[in-house]
RNA sequence: GGCGACAUAGCCAAGUGGUAAGGCAGAGGACUGCAAAUCCUUCAUCCCCGGUUCAAAUCCGGGUGUCGCCUCCA
């Protein structure tokens, strides 16, 4: 049974999906006008292993996430750089996709973009002003936001009080403050479309509805995105979709909390913005995604190189483990577990209960990896037993990590590399001094073999090595 | 002004009524020629004050502090 922590309701409901085995999933996608930073990574990454996840608990899974490719932003960026909005965007779309790769991110099941849904946009903004919701001024439309009496039910606020609040001059053209632009007139030199009031664009809000209901329907199960998004995006969402159809909108609100840096927001004007394709650059993407993983979605997140460090050795720790059982695959033996092998196969099960149990539980993965942890203790433990380890024991455990990794995606992908002879003829000679004790020429070719990112173990079945992880930002 | 979140060891971070997971770092030990990896031991009365309860990090009230939203933002 799934509990999932839902914005509309504050509150843990158990999750119920409109049809039965099947789960429909939107998240707000990237304005493709630069590179995504490590705060948009942080829910790229929690919604695909959150699609992952759902889909390991047996739910046919439709993952839909947006590219906005039409917007304020992003006509500003393609005049600065002297190319059209749509370069600009496919630009923007290759290095998401790019980036998203670099960090282990899945593609959606649908990528729609703005621009190539404006007749579903039209239809939702008509179907508002035939309901008298949304009018028309000089070519611009607008959504009257008291015309949708539970305006401000996602933010829990009522109308008044958001209206109070509002920092910004208000156009006088509106009939209230909160009403927003549908559409908006076009303006020299700007992308347009044809519409019933003439020439213009979607705004920023109702192409998530449009776009939304056109792949999942007039009600489906999830709707995502960043905490940021609760108001006004989501709110508008909510406002424009239930208004035209008169039906329920997304049924689970699910937010992820803020990444902060150095523990400021990141922002533009603090010059802080840290974005992925830089940060790949000089740190392993799997430790970011570790990383990104180790506090619950919901917290609030602050990253530091000092942070990121620390996931990274931790990461070590596990895929040492994985490497460990890799590496003793072909010396098993076959038979029926022993007293202490019983033992660990029943914490294998244990362990598997609990990761589906908190994983259930809003989604829990900090808990998770740490009963990825407590396993792994035991397997170590296991690894080191002189009498040997059988094949019906390690095995699952082994599937069990891989198996996971599947959801979260961040286990190293074991490439066993035939040494270069060079090296190989290294590990000899070290082997060869070892034997006669020379102690100096040994150590001497280790630290030469461990500047190459070559690391030697000296095993009670003989020498070992294994590369060194890539290093990690220690800037 | 309105709404909301958070405060747990040196650092990160779970835990929402039964006496503090996990990781990183540190200390001691085992193993090793020395290492590496691994294992063992060790390191917190959970911001403060009241209250409810047999029992509270967990619930309630009041403080203090940090942060967010109400404006483009993931």
């Amino acid at each position: 049974m799934i509990k999932l922590y839902n914005t509309l309701t504050g509150k843990k409901e158990t999750f119920k999906p409109v049809k039965e085995g099947k789960v429909g999933l939107y998240a707000c996608g990237p304005t493709v006008y630069d590179y995504f930073h490590i705060g948009n990574a942080r829910v790229f990454i929690t919604f695909d292993v959150l699609r992952r996840y759902l889909a390991y608990r047996g739910y046919a899974v439709t993952f839909v996430q947006n590219y906005t490719d039409i917007d304020d932003k992003m006509i500003k960026r393609a005049a600065e750089l002297g190319i059209t909005v749509d370069e600009l965007a496919q630009r923007y779309i290759k290095a998401y996709e790019e980036d998203a790769a670099a960090l282990g991110i899945r593609l959606p099941d649908q990528q729609p973009r703005a621009t190539q849904h404006i007749q579903q946009i039209l239809t939702v903004i008509q179907q508002l002003v035939e309901r008298g919701i949304a009018y028309e001024v000089d070519g611009d439309v607008y959504y009257h936001a008291q015309a949708f009496p539970s305006y401000g039910k996602l933010s829990h606020q009522p109308l008044q009080e958001l209206a109070a609040g509002a920092r910004v001059e208000v156009d006088p053209r509106k009939r209230h403050p909160m009403d927003f632009a549908l559409w908006k007139k076009e303006k020299p030199g700007e992308p347009a479309w044809e519409s019933p009031w003439g020439q213009g664009r979607p705004g920023w809000h109702i192409e998530c509805s449009a776009m939304a209901m056109h792949y999942l329907g007039e009600t489906f199960d999830i709707h995502a995105g960043g905490q940021d998004l609760i108001f006004p995006h989501h709110e508008n969402e909510i406002a424009q979709s239930e208004g035209a159809t008169g039906n329920p909108f997304a049924r689970y609100w699910m937010h992820v909390g803020y990444l902060n840096i150095n523990k400021e927001k990141m922002s533009k004007s603090l010059g802080n913005v840290l974005n992925v394709r830089e940060l790949c650059q000089k740190a392993d993407p799997k430790a970011i995604r570790f990383f990104l993983l180790s506090a619950h979605y919901r917290s609030p997140l602050n990253f530091s190189p000092e942070q990121l460090e620390q996931a990274k050795r931790a990461l070590e720790r596990l895929n040492t483990m994985l490497y460990n059982i890799q590496e003793r695959l072909p010396r098993l033996t076959q038979g029926l577990p022993d007293q202490e092998e019983e033992a660990l196969l029943g914490q294998l099960a244990a362990s598997k209960e609990r990761f589906v149990a908190v994983m259930d539980d809003d989604f829990n993965t900090a808990e998770a990896i740490a009963v990825l942890f407590e396993l792994a203790r035991e397997v170590n433990t296991y690894l080191n037993r002189p009498q040997g380890q059988k094949e019906n024991v390690l095995r699952p455990l082994l599937d069990f990590y891989l198996e996971v990794d599947d959801i979260f995606g961040f286990a190293v992908d074991e490439e066993i590399n035939p040494l270069e002879q060079e090296i190989a003829a290294l590990i000899e000679r070290r082997e060869a001094a070892r034997s006669r004790k020379d102690w100096a020429e040994a150590d001497s070719i280790r630290d030469t073999l461990r500047e190459r990112g070559i690391i030697l173990e000296d095993t009670p079945d003989g020498v070992r090595w294994r590369m060194q992880e890539t290093e990690s930002s220690s800037q």
